[in-house]
DNA sequence: AGCTCAATTGCGAAACTGCGCAATTCCTGA
DNA sequence: TCAGGAATTGCGCAGTTTCGCAATTGAGCT
């Protein structure tokens, strides 16, 4: 193997680092769309948002063809849906795992009154 | 919430972006590691192996605890081996979708010759 | 107390990323 | 054919990340 494959992970994670590139592959989950509808649904300029396609679709996670004057995206095989689950599975974890660490500091707190 | 979920993921995805926090984090799984051990698995100077785990216990990825003269790291809850998995699973289904094309061009080629 | 090893932190230099502006390409409709 | 909108690209600036060195902290040993 070339490239060790932690280094493609990290390098695949650093792809996926960014809200805009989040939101994308969120919503073309549901369909292929047109940048302009991409363009709607997040707020980003118009040449943020190419820049970021551009990241994506040279990663090959997304591939885009032209439909008459627009350019319709959409996701280019692999399972993304899994990845972002298991993304927000996580978060969600996390996050209660601090709350009950929280919790259970104020409780002490409480009791050492 | 004050944090939107998209960036919250962004944010996570960021943390996971290099491949010595990978590294650590695969490591990790197995199970708890002191720094020595890390250090020994992975190619990297003390110092920058410490601010990577800097970077995860700030994150409440990991968490640490002294034990004598070493510091002990490990894993703090959340399931980080099914996002790694995932991970794993789309990159696998990327190459061979890039193979596959790859080998559909080369059979055009061959054909239109 | 003084010494040593393990790990961390502070800091400055180099590399990288994201952003917006201006310019460009590609298509469509007058 | 040329004016217009859609999308992309080139480029420079500002902000962030990473790296290694030097200095620091904490624990065990004599």
């Amino acid at each position: 193997m070339s490239v060790p494959l932690y280094e493609a992970k990290a390098e695949l994670f650093r792809l996926l680092g960014h809200p805009v590139r989040i939101r994308v592959l969120e919503l073309l989950q549901d369909k292929p769309m047109p940048v302009r509808e991409l363009l709607a649904a997040i707020e980003v300029e118009p040449t943020g948002l190419s820049q970021h396609l551009a990241v994506l679709r040279r990663s090959g996670m997304v591939s885009a063809h032209r439909d008459g004057s627009t350019v319709v995206y959409s996701l280019a095989g692999g399972d993304v849906a899994e990845l972002l689950k298991a993304a927000r599975t996580l978060l969600t974890q996390m996050l209660t795992g601090q709350n009950e660490l929280l919790t259970e500091l104020l409780g002490a707190e409480r009791e050492s009154r």
